[in-house]
DNA sequence: ATTTAGTTTAACCATTTGGTCAAATTTATA
DNA sequence: TATAAATTTGACCAAATGGTTAAACTAAAT
């Protein structure tokens, strides 16, 4: 996100970060931007040209950084054991501290299910090394069959929607405190950890 | 969604939640929804006075529409052993029917967590048939030991997420398919229905 | 010191958009 | 049928909003 960039350039894309993944597309104005980034608007023009630029600057850094995250994790060359509690560990801290972003990806995504997908094909999830682990300790016997896909997913579901119901969770399940809240995604990581290594083990 | 109400005013209803669960408030015009109800623009108003009214109708309807199917199927009074996997196979047809409509709820939440979660604090989540089945299993020795709510929140997530996920799905796993995709969501039914039993028995 | 290129600002514009209103039309009532 | 009430419409308005532009300012180059 900075190679080169002014300064002035920084404060606009963080600032416009912070609204868009807040607000989306839609909700945002570029006035808003503008004042958080303790800017004039025209600036925003000056270096984006448009409102539309300057939002798919900020959504394909953004998902970037989402989709980088989870190779990041999956990718390394550990062995499953050690490595799946961590992934559930470092993503769940990752999305508490970056709570948007994930419904403002899926969000934007689902309005606009465009090009930029190439990011993710980009990607290649499935050449991460977790897939050739998955298979492989499924041929030695070692786990019970599941598709490296499936078992991908579940472990992505279990650690992401926990954050994206926030609200949910806390007023059906946490009587609206935020304590409690933030103590039932604490406990979740050991107990998640479980419930994949039951499941599969 | 309907008592009592003119033919016209369900229309307008219909196309308003049509309309407001793909784009979101911000990004939804008024104009568009009387477009898709094939009426005036001040019928809108005549009906529902503002944009912000006309959209809390919707969303408090959709809200529970969805808080509701939820507490449907988990507070039947079924065996768990069938009571689960009929858990996973009603929500997950009902979201691939329904794709919107949690990313819209999730995301509108996110922008006003207001009153108007008092709808779901109303569905007594905690009073669900479940969290006691669970509880009693635990204690006959039955279950491996789980927090209800956890176990809860797990099923949601395995059986939500990879709906509300489709387009990185799709781009990352699936080659961009749109076949694959629903071959994949079909058959996780089974698999997940799996992992849970494995995961608790 | 002067010029030049890059940066920042304030004023302004055009369009979009939520919303109003009075007139027209339809439906119900007397 | 005449009248009143409810419904529907088109024209219109004011505010919001993305975007433009010319002028002002700054810093580097000559």
């Amino acid at each position: 996100m900075n190679e080169q960039k002014t300064e002035t350039e920084q404060q606009i894309l963080k600032a416009a970060k912070q609204v868009f993944t807040r607000k989306g597309f839609g909700g945002t104005r570029m006035q808003e931007i503008a004042n958080e980034a303790k800017i004039n608007k025209s600036l925003l023009h000056y270096y984006f040209r448009s409102k539309q630029l300057l939002f798919e600057a900020i959504f394909k850094d953004t998902l970037f950084e989402f989709v980088g995250k989870i190779k990041l994790i999956f990718n390394s060359e550990e062995e499953l054991i050690t490595k799946i509690p961590k992934i559930v560990h470092t993503y769940s801290d990752y999305l508490q501290k970056n709570p948007y972003i994930v419904i403002f990806i899926l969000r934007e995504l689902q309005a606009e299910p465009k090009i930029i997908l190439k990011i993710v094909e980009m990607i290649n999830i499935k050449s991460f090394h977790f897939f050739e682990q998955i298979n492989q300790e499924v041929e030695k016997g070692k786990m019970k069959p599941i598709k490296p896909e499936h078992l991908f997913i579940n472990i992505l579901s279990l650690t992401i929607f926990p954050v994206i119901a926030k609200p949910i969770i806390m007023a059906g399940l946490m009587q609206g405190s935020n304590e409690l809240y933030n103590q039932f995604l604490e406990e979740r990581k050991e107990i998640v950890i479980n419930f994949i290594f039951s499941a599969i083990y």
